[in-house]
RNA sequence: GGGCGCGUAGCUCAGCUGGUUAGAGCACCUCCCUUACAAGGAGGGGGUCGUAGGUUCGAAUCCUACCGCGCCCACCA
C-alpha cells in the first residue's frame, strides 16, 4: 500500500489527476441506450475572455452537477465552446491594428477578417485552457465555436426560415447607436445608467408674433433636427397655439406646433420639441403626424450638414455651442439640474445615440408565445423561483429585436440586393435571401447583386447554442466523393441531438436572462419544437468584499488563476461553493479561500492516518461487518455516514450546493476526524475497525468528488489501489441497515460526558497531558450501563486516570469542582497541590441556574397554556415536556452541587 | 414609475414548508508543537435576528408600514 506524502501539496497532484481523467475518456458523452442522458451546454465564454471569478463560479457549479450525475448513473455530456463575440472581438483586433496606426478601413474587410481569424487562432482558446485548470469535466472533443462552419450554417438556416415566415423584416427605425463602435445595438445591449444631467429651457419664437413657446430638453443639440413642437391637446395654456408655426432658433426652420397625447403637461413646460430622427418618442410622433425625419449626425456622432453651422462638431461639442449661441441670442431661459437614465454601449460604455436608420429586425411576439407558456406552466423552472417573474414580465412586453450590426466580424447577413429593382417602400423588393450569392436577380435577371454589408448580432447565433452545437440542421456538404461519410456523420449527430436534447439544466447569471436564456427558449420551440432545458439555475454575481461587481476595469478582481496557484483548484472550488447561497450574490476576498485549503489539508492528513493503519488487512477485499458485530464507535460512524448521505442527496436534488458542501465538511471534520478517528485509535488493531475506517473514507471520497475532484481522486487511488478515477464509480447508496438512532443517542451520551470532563479540566487549568480522577453519578441504570460499557472512550478521550461510578443517592460533594453532563453529575477529584475556589464555583453554578430557570419559566408558561396544548402538534408538545423535564433535572443537579459546596 | 434582493455574533454569511436553549467560518481569549494534521487540537467569550405594529398556542422565519443598503426593468422630453 502506497503512503501519502507527509505534507499535502496540491501542485503535485492536481494537474496530474485532471489529465488522468481525460486520458481515460471520462469526460466524453455518447449515446448509451442503457442509461438516461444528463446534458448541459456551457454558457460559451467570449473568445476574447479571460477567466474571472464569475466563470469560476459558473463552471464549478456545472462541473459539480455533471460529475455527480455521472456517478449517479446518467450518461452525461457537458458541451463546451466559445462565442465569437462580434463587437468585443472586433474591438480587440481594431485596437491591435491601431498600435500600427491602422484602421479597419485601411486594411479592408477581407484582410481585416484575416487579422481576426489570426487573432482567434492565437488567443481564442485561452479561456478554454483556463477552464481546464478549474478541472471542468467538459467533453473537449466536442468544443464548438459560434463561427464554426457547421454552426454558421445553422445561423443562416435560421435567418432564412424566419425571413420566409415573415418574422424577419427590414425597416427604418430609431435604434440604439453606439457612435464609438459605429453600429446599431439591441435594446438589451444599451443598458440605462442614471446620470446627473441638465434640463435646458429654450425659447422658440412664434411666427408673426412677439411671443415664445418654451420647450425643455436634456439634449439641446438635437433641436437642430426638430421638425415640430408638441403640446397636449387638452393643455389650456397652449390650446390656441396648436397649428401655429414656430421658428426653430439657430436653424430658422419653420416648424408646426402639434397636439399629441404623449405629451405630459406636468413635465417641464408642457411643450416638447420633436426630433423624429433622434428620439424614440419623437419618432412615434413623427410617424403619427407625418413629420420630416432630419438626421443631424454622422455615424461617429459628429454633426452633419443638416446641423448647419455646427456641421463637423462632435455631438457634445455641438451641445455646448448650441447652448452658448442660445444664451447669446437670449433664448435660453434656464438650466435645471436633472437626473435621468441614459443608455450606454454595453461593450465600450459610450453614451448611445437614438438614431434613425435602416436595420433588420426579428418580430418577437409570435416566438414569445410558446416560450412564455413553457415557463408559466412550469415546464421550464427557474432556480431561485423569483426570476420567473422577471422573465415573464419581459416576455409579456417583448419588443422586436434589432439584429443587424455594422461591423465585420460575425455572420454576414445572407441577403443580396438588386439595385435594379430595390424599392424604398417595400423592403422585400429586390431582396434575395440566400445561403450563397445568387448569379442573378430572381425578379429582373440583373447580375450585379450586392450582399448586405452587415453582420448579425452575436446573440443571433448564441440563441441556437443548445442544438446548433450538436450539428443542427445536419446538412453539411462534404468535399467531392466524401458525401457518404459526411451523411453518416450527420446521421449520428442527429441521433445525438435526439438523445441529449432537451438539455437538463442551464447554469448562468441573471444578467443574461433576456440576452440569452429567453431567446434560447424561443429558438428551442421555433426550430426544434421543444424546450432547450428543463431547469435554469441562476447563481449570483461575484462581487468584491465592498459589494462592487468584480471587473477588470475596476481593478478589484481576484484572479482565479492566482488563487489556484496559491491555494489549489479544489480549495478554490470548495471555498467558492461554500459561500454561494442559492442565487445570492457572492462577496469575495482572498482569505475566504483558506477555508477550502484548510479542508483539503484536513482530508489529506486524515487519509494519511487511515492509510497508515491498514497493515496486515486487505481492507478493500473485506466485507463491511454487520452493524450488530461492531463496537459503538464503528457502528456510530456508519450511522452518521448514511444519515449524512441522505441529507446530501436531498440538498443536491434541490441545487443547494452550499448546503451540500457544509454537510460534507461537518461530517468529515467534526464527526469523522474529531471523534471517530480519535476513538478508532483505541481499537486500531481491531480488524473490523480497519475495515470501517477504509469504507468510510472510501465512500467519503466519492461524496466529495464532485466538489473537489482532484484531491479525492488522488487519495482514492492510493487508498483503493484502483488506478481508474472516481468519476467512473457509482455514487454511494444509502444503507438503511446502518442507520440507528439508538446508537447515535448512546454515542452522544458518551461524547457529552467527555466534553463535560474536558470542560472541568480546562476550567481548572489542568494541562492536557495531566490525567485526572473523576467520580460519576449517573442519573439511572441505563446511563450507567452505557458509560460503563464505553469506559475506555471516556478514559482516553478526556484523559482520565481513575473513574469511579457512584450511586446518585450517595452524592455528597466536598470542595471539588463538578459539572453536570447528559445523565450525570461529574466530580473531579483535586490533587493535593491543586487549588479550588468554592466561592467562584458557586457563582458559576448560580449563573447557570439562572439561565436554565428562564427557559423553565418560558416552557412552564407554554405548557400551562391550554391553547398550546390543544393546538400544537402532539409531537411538539411531547418534545417540550421532555425538554422541560430535562431542564428540571439539570437544575436539580446544579442545586445539589451548590448546596454541597456550602 | 414599476419589480426584486439584503439588513442575524467584531467580520463574512447559513438558517428550506413557523416548533428544542438561533448556527458555521474567520477574528478574539485561555491552554497545548499529544507519533494524521499548528493550514492543527481542547475549552471559552460574544447575538433583545434593522425598527414598529399585526397574524398565531408559538415568529429570525408569515403579513403590513417604516428606516438603511444594493440590483434590475421602463420611450416622460
Amino acid at each position: 500500500m502506497e503512503e501519502l506524502a507527509k505534507k499535502y501539496n496540491f501542485k503535485d497532484i492536481e494537474e496530474k489527476q485532471y489529465l488522468h481523467c481525460e486520458k481515460n475518456d471520462l469526460f466524453h458523452g455518447k449515446i448509451n441506450s442503457t442509461k438516461k442522458p444528463f446534458s448541459i451546454v456551457i454558457p460559451p465564454p467570449n473568445v476574447t475572455g479571460i477567466l474571472h471569478m464569475g466563470h469560476a463560479l459558473n463552471n464549478t457549479v456545472q462541473d459539480i452537477l455533471i460529475r455527480y450525475k455521472k456517478m449517479a448513473g446518467f450518461e452525461t455530456l457537458w458541451m463546451p465552446g466559445t462565442d465569437h463575440a462580434g463587437i468585443a472581438t472586433q474591438n480587440v483586433v481594431e485596437r491591435k491594428l491601431a498600435k500600427e496606426k491602422l484602421t479597419r478601413d485601411d486594411v479592408g474587410r477581407e484582410k481585416f477578417l484575416e487579422h481576426v481569424w489570426d487573432w482567434k487562432q492565437e488567443y481564442g482558446s485561452t479561456i478554454i485552457k483556463q477552464l481546464r485548470s478549474l478541472a471542468c469535466a467538459c467533453d473537449w472533443q466536442r468544443t464548438r465555436f459560434t463561427m464554426d462552419e457547421g454552426y454558421s450554417d445553422a445561423v443562416l438556416e435560421v435567418f432564412i426560415r424566419l425571413y420566409d415566415k415573415g418574422l424577419i423584416y427590414r425597416g427604418n427605425r430609431i435604434i440604439n447607436w453606439c457612435p464609438r463602435c459605429q453600429t446599431a445595438l439591441s435594446d438589451e445591449e444599451a443598458p440605462h445608467q442614471d446620470m446627473d444631467g441638465h434640463l435646458y429651457h429654450i425659447k422658440y419664437p412664434i411666427k408673426d408674433s412677439a411671443e415664445f413657446l418654451v420647450v425643455a430638453t436634456t439634449r439641446p443639440e438635437t433641436m437642430l433636427g426638430d421638425t415640430a413642437v408638441a403640446v397636449h391637446p387638452n393643455d389650456k395654456r397652449y390650446k390656441d397655439l396648436i397649428g401655429k408655426i414656430v421658428i426653430l432658433p439657430l436653424i430658422q426652420r419653420e416648424i408646426k406646433i402639434i397636439a399629441d397625447d404623449f405629451v405630459d403637461p406636468a413635465f417641464g413646460t408642457g411643450a416638447v420639441k420633436v426630433t423624429p430622427a433622434h428620439d424614440p418618442n419623437d419618432y412615434g410622433m413623427g410617424k403619427r403626424h407625418n413629420l420630416e425625419f432630419i438626421n443631424i449626425l454622422h455615424p461617429d456622432g459628429v454633426c452633419n450638414a443638416n446641423a448647419g453651422k455646427y456641421n463637423g462638431l462632435d455631438r457634445f461639442a455641438a451641445r455646448k455651442a448650441v447652448i452658448e449661441d442660445l444664451k447669446q441670442q437670449g433664448l435660453l431661459v434656464k438650466i435645471d439640474s436633472h437626473a435621468h437614465a441614459v443608455g450606454h454601449c454595453y461593450r465600450c460604455d459610450t453614451v448611445i445615440e437614438p438614431y434613425y436608420s435602416k436595420q433588420w429586425f426579428v418580430s418577437m411576439k409570435p416566438l414569445a408565445i410558446p416560450a412564455t407558456e413553457a415557463v408559466r406552466t412550469g415546464e421550464i423552472k427557474f432556480h431561485p423561483e423569483r426570476w420567473t417573474k422577471v422573465y415573464l414580465n419581459w416576455m409579456d412586453n417583448i419588443q422586436d429585436w434589432c439584429i443587424s450590426r455594422q461591423i465585420w466580424w460575425g455572420h454576414r447577413i445572407p441577403v443580396y440586393y438588386c439595385a435594379a429593382c430595390q424599392d424604398e417602400d417595400d423592403y422585400k423588393k429586390g431582396v434575395i435571401v440566400s445561403r450563397i450569392k445568387p448569379d442573378k436577380c430572381r425578379h429582373c435577371g440583373a447580375t450585379d447583386l450586392v450582399q448586405d454589408p452587415d453582420v448579425l448580432d452575436t446573440w443571433f447565433s448564441s440563441w441556437l447554442w443548445p442544438f446548433a452545437t450538436f450539428g443542427w440542421p445536419f446538412n453539411q456538404k462534404a468535399e467531392d466523393g466524401k458525401q457518404k461519410i459526411e451523411d453518416e456523420k450527420q446521421k449520428i449527430a442527429k441521433q445525438e441531438l435526439d438523445y441529449f436534447y432537451p438539455t437538463d439544466v442551464l447554469v448562468t447569471a441573471p444578467e443574461i436572462i433576456f440576452f440569452w436564456v429567453a431567446r434560447m427558449i424561443m429558438a428551442g420551440f421555433e426550430f426544434i419544437g421543444d424546450i432547450p432545458f428543463k431547469d435554469v439555475y441562476l447563481h449570483g454575481t461575484v462581487r468584491d468584499d465592498t459589494g462592487k461587481k468584480m471587473s477588470k476595469s475596476l481593478g478589484n478582481s481576484i484572479d482565479p488563476l492566482e488563487i489556484i496557484a496559491e491555494y489549489g483548484t479544489d480549495a478554490l472550488r470548495f471555498s467558492l461553493i461554500s459561500i454561494t447561497s442559492m442565487g445570492q450574490d457572492v462577496y469575495l476576498s482572498k482569505e475566504k479561500f483558506e477555508f477550502g485549503r484548510n479542508f483539503c489539508n484536513k482530508i489529506w492528513n486524515a487519509s494519511r492516518f487511515i492509510l497508515m493503519n491498514f497493515d496486515g488487512v486487505d481492507v478493500s477485499k473485506e466485507k463491511l461487518p454487520l452493524k450488530n458485530d461492531l463496537n459503538l464507535a464503528d457502528a456510530w460512524i456508519l450511522s452518521r455516514f448514511n444519515l449524512t448521505l441522505k441529507k446530501l442527496n436531498q440538498s443536491l436534488s434541490k441545487y443547494r450546493l452550499n448546503e451540500a458542501v457544509n454537510i460534507i465538511y461537518e461530517f468529515f471534520w467534526h464527526q469523522l476526524c474529531d471523534w471517530y478517528i480519535e476513538l478508532s485509535k483505541l481499537n486500531i488493531e481491531n480488524k473490523d475497525t480497519k475495515i470501517v475506517l477504509y469504507n468510510v473514507l472510501e465512500m467519503s471520497l466519492r461524496l466529495m468528488h464532485p466538489f473537489m475532484p482532484l484531491i479525492s481522486d488522488e487519495i482514492w487511488q492510493k487508498v483503493t489501489g484502483n488506478d481508474t478515477a472516481i468519476m467512473s464509480q457509482p455514487w454511494p447508496e444509502i444503507n438503511e441497515d446502518y442507520i440507528d438512532l439508538d446508537i447515535e443517542k448512546e454515542m452522544q451520551l458518551v461524547m457529552d460526558n467527555c466534553v463535560s470532563i474536558r470542560n472541568l479540566r480546562s476550567e481548572n487549568n489542568i494541562k492536557p497531558k495531566d490525567k485526572v480522577d473523576i467520580e460519576l453519578y449517573p442519573e439511572d441504570k441505563s446511563v450507567l450501563n452505557i458509560l460503563e460499557k464505553n469506559l475506555n472512550y471516556l478514559l482516553n478521550m478526556s484523559k482520565v486516570e481513575n473513574l469511579h461510578f457512584a450511586d446518585k443517592s450517595s452524592f455528597k460533594v466536598s470542595v471539588n469542582p463538578s459539572s453536570t453532563a447528559a445523565g450525570c453529575v461529574i466530580v473531579m477529584k483535586l490533587k493535593l497541590d491543586e487549588t479550588f475556589d468554592p466561592e467562584k464555583e458557586t457563582q458559576k453554578i448560580e449563573a447557570q441556574i439562572k439561565e436554565l430557570n428562564q427557559h423553565i419559566i418560558r416552557k412552564d408558561k407554554l405548557l400551562s397554556n391550554e391553547n398550546y396544548v390543544k393546538k400544537a402538534p402532539v409531537a411538539i408538545v411531547e418534545k417540550e415536556k421532555q425538554s422541560l423535564l430535562e431542564l428540571k433535572q439539570e437544575i436539580d443537579k446544579l442545586e445539589k452541587i451548590k448546596s454541597a459546596l456550602k
